[in-house]
DNA sequence: GCATGTGAATTCTTTCACAGCT
DNA sequence: AGCTGTGAAAGAATTCACATGC
């Protein structure tokens, strides 16, 4: 079964995470001036096939056009009501520290269709600092910002030995969804998504790539 | 086929990846005074089944005792040799502003074997500048690090625009490993292993997991 | 002619289920 | 009894190849 509008429900996780690719190569392309493109050039570009492009857009609905191609401005706004990234998500980050400060500056976020709209920590130390334009809050009040600001998405980039405590906090908020930089695997209740970034898992991944060919 | 000690060329990309999970769980594991674990018990912690964690350890030998489960060090120690982790690697951070500053500073890579022992930008402002602990260096001196600190593996953190200039740059050293931090695809040699992490693309993920429950 | 959209074929991954070891 | 290691079966994902539309 493959129809178009699939329920979401089923759709591959390999699917979503091309989907993500191919938006930002359609960026990229739309910026070099190219309005049209090809799913085999589309592809290419990425390291996957034509076919692979378009079965992945047959998830979704029918958005090319025979012997042309597809139009890029509307493969992005497409891909984007998709992701559900045509309108703003407001998010939270949690854990001011090194890391943390660094995404709160990231412009990348709000390129892309998030917008950080409030820090906490829970060190009395950081609570009350300025950074990145935001006032730090205390972890204890996430729930309120989170009903006022309407958040769905929080960022945790905490360490690894604060996770569990943040997560209860977590817990009684309405947030649905976690990107989660802490290295450690998150016990939580199945209605609480979760996408773990762990930095040095990558690097790992990346020596293994490496290694293999000595 | 599926002979102990394969060609890790044909490992599938998935297995490496639960390979630095278990690695992590199990980490943990003995962290919490837990010796022993048994596949299902490991599994169930990252939402595998004990079958694929047996399968996954199938492509690289024989690490189990059967009515016992796996023993946490020699495992660990296993994985650490199949990533090639067990020695530690010297990296180099290309990239010295927020996102970049964060991760010199970060611990996380240091206890999993990769140990950055430079950092290098294009901008004079930043250069001859220290930041935590080590003197940012001339993206043009790369080379001669790279061979005098035997550096295999870069962290690229710069901004989408100047990744191209600085691609050039390591191209002319004999760097053979990129962790990708700008959200772009470089175009590079497939001798050059590149792993990719897109900040905005991994709230976008997450952003589609929690919209398809609306 | 050129490129999409899509069933069918293929290839890859995961799960099953059980023999064999502790 | 308990759990591993592994062929065989089932299930997914990818690629092929071509009918259809511009």
């Amino acid at each position: 079964m493959n129809s178009p509008a699939s329920n979401p429900e089923q759709v591959p996780k390999a699917v979503v995470a091309r989907l993500s690719l191919y938006l930002r190569e359609l960026q990229q392309l739309l910026n070099d001036d190219t309005h049209t493109v090809s799913s085999q050039v589309l592809g290419t570009r990425l390291g996957v096939t034509g076919a692979q492009v378009r079965k992945d857009f047959t998830y979704f609905g029918q958005f090319g056009y025979p012997g042309v191609g597809y139009r890029c401005d509307e493969l992005i706004a497409e891909i984007k009501r998709i992701l559900g990234t045509d309108q703003t998500w407001p998010v939270a980050l949690i854990g001011c520290g090194n890391l943390g400060q660094a995404l709160l500056g990231y412009r990348g976020f709000q390129k892309q269709g998030f917008d950080v709209v409030a820090a906490f920590d829970i060190s009395p130390k950081l609570i009350g600092t300025e950074v990145a334009g935001l006032t730090v809050q205390d972890i204890q009040t996430l729930s309120e910002w989170v009903d006022k600001e309407n958040i769905s998405l929080v960022i945790l980039a905490v360490p690894a030995e604060a996770a569990d405590q943040v997560v209860e906090a977590i817990l009684k908020s309405g947030v649905t969804g976690i990107l989660n930089f802490a290295p450690v695997t998150l016990k939580l209740p199945k209605r609480i998504q979760v996408v773990g970034v762990d930095l040095a898992i990558e690097l790992e991944q990346l020596a293994f790539g490496v290694a293999k060919f000595n």
